[in-house]
DNA sequence: CTGAAAGCGCTTACAG
DNA sequence: CTGAAAGCGCTTACAG
């Protein structure tokens, strides 16, 4: 910038005037100046400007994968409203590791980002305390903070899975099986409980046989739904309620190999389900909104915004499509 | 800092060595230092850091569509390579749009990011070039760059869209219908081209009503889709080739409210396409393979390799699974 | 082992 | 309409 101010023979504020489309430069000068910039290839340095301005027109996002389906069409309706405000996007997956999340969400604050979007992995978020204290703006989505107030984004995990589980029952199934994440998940402990509502509301009882929880690869829930559809006990489960997209698609795997059909409602739409045999009956949510409205309320938050800590709840929506329907096979 | 310093009774060279782990401190004086910095709250200001040290371990990615599930896994990997070598990761989608990459590469480069990954979306890259020789270190990745000369890698797209031709011609398809997306993409006219060498190779003749490109929308690809399947005429085609994933989840919707049977191979695999009935046979290619040797290349040029501009290109593997095993109907 | 001075490339507040 | 000075919060190069 002192190059091309020397090159326009004008001063640095000039100069910056141009850069910046400020008004109170001449036409004549403005060219002379705009020239300099071309002759010697300038392009304004934004680290430089962030740090005197303070903002840095950037937020943070974390979440567990920016690889997941489910969180994908979040991060990129994230990415439009960050757009909207004229700000950049940085964001880093989790992992679903507590400690990996604190690293990334700190460094991101170490950049100065305005703002950070967060969906939760590890148990205990005290440590965002001296950040919000100075002044980065935080929503949390899809999971709630530990141990911060702080705003919030969440579907009705609890609603929608109960409604899913009320749907078997009243389809005339009695023993259903639960196969879901890890307990320490907020979703998924949310989910868990809307299932056993759900049973409890028709009085019929829960073996706790029928309840998995663990992570989402394949080989734990290949292996616990085969163990729920085997005659033991309390005998095989007639319908199985799946906790979010990833054990879903494992367990239609499952099923497809299978003779008896065993109805199947799962939380969280996917792509195809429409199209399988039978078509998947699930618990929709839209990642797309929450990703939005958690966005929206961060940049409300960025303008000034102060009121206290706001919680979201968007609602789910049963999507009858045949799997959902069998009636219960002996 | 400063304030911590004077708390801590220190100057600020000897704060900037605690801060940064620098040996060459007494443990009283660190523990002072330390003292006053958690006292005070104090966060490193990492703006003013890479302002002076020119470096802003971060790396840009732009491409199309975070959201796509070819994207996502992409964008994964590169966030794994970055984060490896200590970089944040910034990234924006350019939903297609030429202007729109220009505007998001040219932010990123403003912020000073290391170096780029970019999936080209418009059709001139040469507003790159002053900061290439300003030294910002990038790669293009599924698509080559126009106009400039940079490293490259890309899936062997015209060996794969001929190997899926040849597939079906070898099952006995003679009217073979071509899905694709915009002829301006470079990937969309490699796998036609190799649709053409897989007929003329064959010596089959190409009926232009067997082509269709276009925008990768459902209506489109419908119409298109409906419009070959109709007798007319050359007669219908009896087989399908779809260049990308959007195009074959359309056009398997298609086929499955149909009573003939028409083959189909689709460029691209994606999740669930053995649980279709028929499964789809597709022309796999590996998206995070792609983003890791992209993200690699870039680190290695950051580290200061200054080998020519490379062109990396990753073979692409057929995966018979039943729709494109379907012989000729009539 | 420790620190004062200069500077990274901008913007802010002020004066002409 | 234009510019000189100070400063954002660090690090670098140097001296003690």
């Amino acid at each position: 910038m002192k190059d091309v101010a020397a090159r326009a023979g004008v001063g640095l504020k000039t100069v910056s005037r141009v850069v910046n489309g400020e008004p109170g430069v001449t036409p004549d000068t403005e060219r002379r100046v705009q020239e300099a910039i071309t002759a010697l290839g300038f392009r304004r340095n934004d680290s430089a400007r962030i740090l005197r301005k303070g903002r840095t027109a950037s937020i943070g996002l974390v979440l567990e994968d920016l690889a997941d389906p489910f969180y994908a069409p979040l991060s990129r309706a994230v990415e439009e409203v960050a757009r909207a405000h004229g700000a950049l996007l940085i964001n880093g997956s989790s992992a679903e590791d507590g400690e990996r999340e604190r690293e990334l969400v700190l460094a991101l604050c170490a950049r100065r980002v305005d703002g950070l979007v967060v969906v939760p992995a590890g148990g205990d978020h005290r440590y965002l305390e001296p950040e919000i204290a100075a002044g980065v703006a935080t929503v949390f989505v899809d999971r709630p903070a530990a141990g911060i107030e702080a705003d919030t984004v969440l579907s009705d995990n609890f609603g929608g899975a109960r409604a899913g589980v009320a749907h078997l029952i009243a389809r005339g199934h009695r023993r259903i099986g639960f196969i879901g994440d890890l307990p320490r998940i907020h979703t998924a402990a949310e989910r868990l409980r809307g299932y056993r509502a759900a049973m409890a509301g028709a009085g019929l009882p829960v073996d706790e046989s029928w309840v998995a929880l663990g992570p989402t690869g394949p080989d734990r829930v290949r292996a616990d739904t085969e163990r729920m559809l085997a005659d033991r006990g309390p005998g095989p489960v007639t319908a199985l309620f799946t906790a979010n997209n990833r054990v879903t698609v494992t367990v239609v795997r499952v099923l497809a190999g299978r003779q008896r059909r065993v109805a199947l409602v799962g939380f969280d739409d996917f792509e195809l389900a429409d199209l399988l045999t039978p078509p998947v009956t699930v618990v929709a949510q839209e990642p797309a909104l929450l990703g939005r409205k958690a966005a929206e309320l961060l940049f409300r938050r960025l303008e000034g915004s102060g009121d206290a800590p706001q919680r979201l709840e968007l609602p789910t929506r049963l999507v009858p499509r045949g799997s959902g329907e069998v009636p219960p096979q002996p």
